[in-house]
DNA sequence: GACAAACCTG
């Protein structure tokens, strides 16, 4: 819908309202016409937009809207807790619930039971669930469908399954949506063997009991199990395509990704932006340019807006495939860009040493008002490091820390790593790994190794590659530097020495694996890392 | 005038 209030009258501008600036509007065109704050039911939509936008501004203005009403009723109450429990803090619900029990000029119904309950199912608040439980009992309405299905939500939720069981069991019309709380619960707290017994015995099934049953398969790490459900399944919809596509893809495996999006078209199931963008993200992975293209057409063909996600994925797809000028294009031409597709154009240009726009992208970015986190810095830095730019490196290393407050990591060290080693300052490289007690510490002596081997400093080599293997005896990385190094000096008597030692120690090296695109088909193969040993 | 439940991806 478009900001014009003109166009239609208020009622149903209020109601379709897609933002909260046409929200003011409206408020205020009811303001003028003196419709709010007296007419209830009229002023009762400013809240209810609250209900699906439920982020904290939105919510304090519903607030304020409603505290105005000259005559709130039991809508205008309900509206404003089920907003908060769709909110980021449920608990806020129950202080509006509390006022109506402690005779607000509304007494709460069964709507006001089931939302304040989602609350309590929101924040897991067992305790305060029960209360609640108690005084629906009292009001006679324990046992509305709605009230107690939530109620097996909040129990299920806290882990308090026999509750939630004994009120499924007690429930004398229940339904689908009463089994699918207690399995839902199951499969959130891990229990997915449980899950699945309920499952087997559930006298009615929906598509989603089904959808439940994969991510819990999938969440617990059992794809082949998920693969079986879903094979199983009678009727798919997007949801359990998606589940299933997810699955893979978090398994690594991306050309199972895209035989699996090609059975989606067959069955003729409409994919929608997550689909698109997992698949997109496995394109990526697999360097699949064509496959990557024939989406990005799918796409425009179908007029899905290329914002956020879809847009980032684009950018990633294009840039990890090897055509930096596209990611570009999506990128200038997105509708909408968030932090993610901003720092994903920046990932690509420094990647495709294009480390000068990088640059100026980020600065471009900090104009347009977004707040840099610690991904566009890895961005930045990767930049930095593969364009050696040494002063602006330290510069937006200094940047993050001191103005953005955000801890290095180890990927940002790795890079600050990387750029000291590039232009050869190795004894500040090296200072750099050793002043910092880190986890996976060894990436860092790794690039410092490579660095050292680059500019044929054998004594700091040795040094490391010692310090490497100390860390781990059994990882190959630093023997392999190391033989490398003394290769390229041409001292034969130390490789063999090196070589000596690895088969002493059983270490192997694991050869890199690498994919490409060939006329619309991956090819995988294996590549050694030219080791002279070998 | 409405309510409970799924995938959440770059």
């Amino acid at each position: 819908m478009s900001g014009t209030l003109s166009q239609l009258p208020i009622l149903p501008f209020t109601e379709m309202a897609s933002s909260i600036s046409q929200i003011h509007q409206a408020h205020a065109h009811l303001l003028k016409t003196g419709v709010f704050p007296n007419n209830t039911f009229v002023s009762n939509k400013l809240i209810s937009f609250a209900v699906s936008n439920p982020d904290p501004i939105t919510l304090s203005y519903a607030h304020s809207v409603f505290t105005h009403i000259t005559d709130p009723n039991s809508f205008s109450y309900n509206s404003l807790i089920r907003a908060y429990a769709n909110s980021r803090t449920p608990e806020n619900a129950l202080f509006l619930f509390r006022q109506m029990l402690e005779g607000g000029p509304v007494l709460p119904d069964k709507y006001s039971f089931t939302f304040a309950l989602k609350a309590c199912a929101g924040f897991c608040g067992v305790e305060e669930g029960m209360q609640i439980h108690g005084l629906a009992l009292k009001l006679g309405i324990g046992f509305d469908i709605f009230v107690a299905n939530t109620l097996i939500h909040v129990y299920g939720k806290s882990g308090h399954f026999g509750f939630a069981r004994s009120l499924l069991d007690r429930i004398a019309d229940r339904d689908v949506v009463s089994w699918n709380a207690l399995l839902s619960a199951y499969i959130e707290t891990g229990f997915i063997r449980l899950a699945r017994g309920l499952f087997d015995e559930m006298d009615e099934r929906n598509v989603e009991s089904w959808n439940f049953m994969i991510s819990g398969y999938l969440s617990s790490g059992l794809l082949e199990e998920a693969k079986s459900v879903f094979d199983s399944m009678p009727l798919k919809d997007v949801v359990s395509w998606n589940a299933i596509i997810t699955g893979y893809a978090h398994a690594s495996r991306f050309d199972e990704v895209l035989e699996l999006f090609e059975d989606m078209q067959r069955e003729e199931v409409r994919p929608d932006t997550c689909t698109l963008v997992n698949v997109l993200s496995a394109c990526a992975h697999l360097g699949a340019l064509g496959q990557g293209e024939w989406i990005h057409g799918y796409i425009d063909k179908n007029g899905i807006d290329t914002n956020g996600f879809i847009a980032t994925a684009l950018v990633d797809m294009y840039s990890k495939c090897g055509n930096i000028d596209k990611a570009v294009n999506v990128f200038r031409n997105a509708s909408k860009k968030d932090i993610s597709t901003w720092n994903s154009i920046i990932v690509g240009l420094g990647m495709h040493g294009y480390g000068e726009t990088a640059l100026e992208t980020f600065s471009e970015m900090l104009m347009e008002g977004f707040e840099p986190n610690e991904v566009t810095f890895i961005a930045v830095l990767t930049a930095c490091s593969r364009s050696r730019f040494l002063n602006e490196g330290r510069k937006m290393f200094k940047l993050m820390v001191d103005d953005y407050g955000i801890e290095p990591a180890i990927e940002h060290y790795g890079c600050m790593v990387d750029l000291l080693g590039q232009v050869g300052l190795l004894e500040e490289a090296l200072e750099l790994v050793e002043t910092r007690q880190l986890k996976e510490a060894h990436v860092l002596w790794e690039s410092l190794l490579s660095a050292c081997k680059n500019h044929g400093n054998v004594k700091m080599a040795e040094y490391v590659a010692r310090k490497l293997l100390e860390l781990n005896p059994q990882d190959s990385a630093g023997y392999v530097q190391l033989s490398n190094t003394y290769a390229a000096l041409k001292r034969w008597d130390d490789v063999l020495n090196v070589r000596k030692k690895m088969k002493a120690l059983k270490v192997n090296k694991e050869p890199g694996c690498s994919m490409i695109e060939v006329n619309g088909v991956v090819h995988e193969f294996l590549a050694g890392e030219g080791m002279i040993l070998e």
